[in-house]
DNA sequence: AATTGCAAACCGTGCGCTCTGTTTTTATAC
DNA sequence: GTATAAAAACAGAGCGCACGGTTTGCAATT
């Protein structure tokens, strides 16, 4: 039973004791819990209880870690958002010579990896729902404002404008976001992948010639 | 809406007695509330003490005249929808004298007088919760279907392709209203409107020159 | 007389949240 | 090492409240 836990890795981890071990592990599997109830059910039906049931965690317990409602919905976007933050980077396939191509795959690549999924759907649940719900807002608003302002950051160091406008280099990879973003909501109530999907090849193939991959 | 003993009269104005006359005016002062409801606090807040609160009517009357919140929302988006089909026709402007120019207002105008509105901000809160609230989706899905149709048809009697893809002249406007439909839904967390401005301009310049008015 | 339009008290349910108790871990004294 | 206390990690019954919806009553209209 000796177990001298003091492993002293070096970096951010820290020697964590058995408690704070287990203490993240709940606290993960309550996100994990409630990104799948915000995609199944959206935001207005993910009840503690529902979230308490999927993650077979009691409702003390989730209280215990997340005080209110606002501080699960809260905790889960940050959750969202670092395992958001690390996208898929582009992967230039055999025939991706040319600045255009480039820049396509890396929208589609956006689209399909990283917009069009699970967790994005997750987020975007609590994104709108924070639009109205004025007691969620006031906790996550912070959250939101550094994620959009990292978001602009990255597009102005990864693209830059093709089009001889300055402003599309920030533009145009913020408009890709929001049409994609209307492209996911759009698509609940008037299912048709295949409309969708030539959408986006439509919008790839009209915004790409306008960027190109910055190079420095 | 709907008339249970209709006495079948052709016209679309039959004589209304003093009851239904007044049933109507309730009616649409509820919905009238409902909406203001909608754009202030979003479908979740949206209640139905509120409402009555708002339209000045009692509990009852609201009750009686929809029988569920669900029949409230249903009747409030097609009250919503009736009086948006009548969309605001294209003004042609003193210099609009090429093609180009035709479409870009005309999209324009669709924006400014027609999306960026407290009507649609409704339409589009009873829209997104419908797509996770079951029991309104239930109810209200065949009105928002006719809709997406009646749109759709509205879009390819307009517009013609002018860039020599046929398909253009129904996707492009559809991505219009989804772009901007995103950029509604944007704007309320990260609310810069001379960004939003930019935003819609860009996208229109983008556009107008892959479609023309249809001329027959 | 019968129906409709409306008023308002009332009720059942489910929600977010509190409170209390129990077990497990950790810090401290011996 | 052992004893002990403090604290943290839960578990779960239960509470207050607001919401959607029901019921009853009544006056105006037909």
């Amino acid at each position: 039973m000796s177990d001298p836990e003091a492993k002293n890795l070096p970096g951010p981890d820290r020697q964590l004791g058995k408690q704070e071990a287990k203490s993240l592990k709940t606290q993960a599997s309550i996100c994990q819990a409630t990104v799948a109830c915000l995609v199944e059910h959206g935001y207005g039906e993910t009840t503690i209880s529902r979230v308490v049931q999927k993650a077979e965690v009691s409702n003390g317990a989730l209280l215990h870690h997340f005080p209110s409602k606002e501080h699960l919905m809260t905790a889960t976007a940050e959750y969202l958002l670092s395992r958001t933050h690390t996208r898929p980077e582009r992967q230039p396939g055999p025939g991706d010579g040319d600045g255009d191509n480039l820049v396509a795959s890396d929208l589609l690549t956006n689209w399909t990896y990283f917009i069009n999924t699970p967790h994005y759907r997750a987020l975007l649940e609590i994104l709108i729902a924070s639009r109205t719900d004025k007691k969620l807002r006031a906790q996550i608003e912070d959250t939101l404002h550094a994620y959009h302002a990292q978001s602009v950051n990255h597009m102005m160091a990864t693209y830059e404008s093709a089009s001889g406008r300055e402003e599309d280099a920030e533009l145009l990879p913020w408009m890709s976001n929001i049409f994609f973003r209307g492209l996911l909501i759009q698509d609940q109530y008037s299912a048709d992948p295949e409309q969708q999907r030539r959408m986006v090849a439509r919008w790839i193939e009209i915004v790409a010639p306008l960027l190109r991959i910055r190079k420095d």
